[in-house]
DNA sequence: CGATAAACTTACTTATAAGTAAGTAACTTT
DNA sequence: AAAGTTACTTACTTATAAGTAAGTTTATCG
């Protein structure tokens, strides 16, 4: 049959991210993807040659929606309080509508098992996400936004841990989580 | 041979709690328990009829020594800062030193993937932890130690998400993310 | 219309996983 | 000293994983 083609490679992308980001490198097969799909493992060979270029596809993607999506957030002014009303709504989406958790959990806890490019993809990542929340931290003291005593890179940190965790949390303890600790956040920024 | 037999158990349990905390359930075999040890897998699956049934009793474990050592911070006195410290220096030398994550994290991750057995035990292990976290802030609260105006279970869910997310991000960003993150818990609390 | 390339499928290989059944060596009990 | 129990091993089964090679269908291009 392969009437409609041309977005199989995109269907494949997408089962993966969600199988990724929602169960860990470790936790699902080509099977996963192949049999809801009604396609044959061979055919995600075709479009990514191993596992692990699939999954680091995943990667550079969630990296790419990242970067448009801060870009975009950019551009609706300057607020660095819209910015990370933004970044928490896009979070939020992701723990509780998609199901998913930041690919930075799913690689750090597997981090020992997984081929070197997607390690390297993570740290890259980590970096460009920490980079971001940065420049939001300091353009909202800058701008008397926020409130904080320290380097705005440990603060950006420390949000960006509270937001890992609770993926985790909303997991075991129900969605409520996710509400509650992101208040807590707003909260400890002075908000 | 088997002469020194009475530690076996035990060693088994050992290494599965490293492997557990630290690469996830579906992350390891029993393989890479036997073969450092110098026995056979069907020797594991004496002590632990399944898979299954051995991370349960990692799981078993942990909580167990949660339990201890909580109640080992309560015995020298009430302080709710100490209290805290303690818990601080726990999770610190679980990820610094054994380079292990908290099992909840293990366990969210694989949430789909995971035996029943497994998810009931994280579920009763976050509520343990989280009431003895609750135990602490109202405390501190009421000694006017900490300082913060949310509900003190708010509070402790906020505190550890942290922690599980300084777990991941110190795998991704080196050891000194650790540190910043436990500096800025302490500095929310008013500390 | 015939050749070519893209997008697959079928059928296979190799490796590894969890788990089991039957046998064995050493200690323990009677 | 014989019998049973503990703590394993050897050898096996079954399932599933990633990956490959060769063939097939469909669209496209000259």
């Amino acid at each position: 049959m392969t009437i409609p083609r041309t977005s199989t490679r995109e269907h494949i992308l997408k089962r993966a991210t969600v199988l990724f980001q929602g169960r860990g490198y470790n936790g699902f097969s080509f099977k996963d993807i192949s049999t809801p799909m009604g396609i044959r493992n061979a055919a995600i060979h075709y479009h990514f040659s191993t596992k692990s270029d699939l999954c680091s596809a995943v990667m550079q993607r969630y990296r790419d929606l990242l970067k448009s999506e801060t870009a975009d957030f950019m551009k609706h002014g300057g607020s660095a309080r819209y910015q990370l009303e933004a970044y928490l709504a896009f979070i939020r989406h992701e723990i509780l509508d998609a199901h998913c958790m930041c690919p930075l959990t799913n690689v750090a806890v597997a981090m020992d098992t997984l081929p070197d490019e997607i390690r390297a993809q993570a740290v890259t990542l980590s970096n460009e996400l920490l980079a971001y929340l940065t420049r939001v931290m300091e353009l909202g003291r800058e701008q008397d936004e926020f409130q904080f005593n320290c380097a705005a890179e440990q603060k950006a940190l420390s949000v960006k841990a509270t937001l890992q965790g609770a993926g985790q949390l909303a997991r075991l303890m129900g969605p409520q989580v996710v509400d509650q600790v992101i208040d807590q956040i707003r909260c400890d920024l002075g908000l």
